[in-house]
DNA sequence: CTCCTTTTTGACCTGTAGTTACAAAACAAC
DNA sequence: GTTGTTTTGTAACTACAGGTCAAAAAGGAG
């Protein structure tokens, strides 16, 4: 009962999603996206507590999405090397063809929020863990296939492509071509 | 002639540098400049034309500061291998040591600014190039000395180790302890 | 001592951040 | 159709961002 919702919250927080992501958390206003999500003040702080809240709930959902993503990109049928590498290069070609190299939105807090917004830390914490996990699995069946060492420590390898990864999120912010990352790539892939 | 200032400009902006390390740009409000600084409003404007022009002058100070550092980490005798452990592992050390985990101001102001401010983004790409110049003679040198695999590409791996720095210091943002991000250095270090 | 220049001090200003308040509107239940 | 509940739209409010300005202060040049 009540008088219905006039918009679709998940659609509102996949729209809030767009404008943290290019601008930043504080360097997005109410009014930024009250104009994004096409709805009245009144309705944004109704609905989400407020700016703190509508973030985090940003960050949940960007998680659930993004994890997707990412699993169905490193999940798929051939050798792990090769997974690798698409996963790694799908990541520079996204990153470029944004015109806002808009970059992980992960990432961008991490660097914005972690150890000032405690919530926002502990959520970036956990996708990172989470892909941390999927890219162990990764070298672990590469191990048992022949394609990766199996001497050495998986979950040292999964860390250090979790840092090989954010590493790059962070050139390409700044990186005038793609050459430059694709290069990174191959070093990241021969070395492995 | 004039009036003789009461303060020294260069000691002001490290003063600066610690609030827009700190904070970030965005969250650095005028006012929480002239607490640090212990200047007036009108002398800060004065001095420095506006908050934007003294970020970037904070930047290119600690462009000169930290590259002096990271040669001097990077330079010293010995064989090169250790001294790229030791570097990387000073990073990791320094970065835990502080309370607040700021990190490296050039990577945070690539994740707030880069592609929104043209100065600044020019300011941290310079800083990204003059560490890989460093990066790419020491793996040189590491050629030379038979160290490192000649075979290689020297800029790649230049490229390779500058982007696995700034992982780690992605990392280290959100870690709960240093061990996970020395793993990460000796997986790195393994590779190489 | 007077003039000229530059810095300091602190008041002042405009705009917006981030949020709250409240009346009117839109339903469901009875 | 009245009651109760929730949402909407808009106004309002406090605080602060970011910067300007005028007048007083502190020097050097003559």
């Amino acid at each position: 009962m009540g008088r219905p919702r006039k918009f679709d919250p998940d659609v509102a927080v996949d729209q809030a999603m767009e404008v943290f992501w290019r601008q930043g958390y504080a360097g997005t206003s109410p009014q930024d996206l009250v104009d994004a999500l096409g709805i009245g003040r009144g309705s944004l702080y109704n609905a989400f507590q407020g700016k703190n809240q509508l973030f985090h709930r940003v960050l949940r959902r960007y998680h659930d999405q993004e994890s997707v993503r990412m699993i169905e990109l490193l999940d798929r049928p051939g050798p792990v090397r090769r997974r690798l590498r698409l996963a790694l290069e799908t990541i520079i070609e996204e990153d470029f063809a944004d015109p806002d190299r808009r970059g992980c939105l992960a990432v961008n807090t991490a660097m914005e929020l972690a150890g000032r917004d405690e919530e926002a830390t502990r959520l970036v914490r956990r996708m990172f863990d989470r892909l941390e996990r999927t890219l162990r699995a990764l070298v672990e069946e590469g191990q048992r296939s022949g394609e990766i060492a199996p001497g050495r420590d998986a979950g040292a390898l999964a860390g250090f492509l979790l840092s090989a990864i954010n590493g790059m999120r962070v050139l390409t912010k700044t990186a005038e071509h793609p050459d430059q990352l694709r290069r990174v790539v191959d070093a990241t892939l021969d070395l492995l």
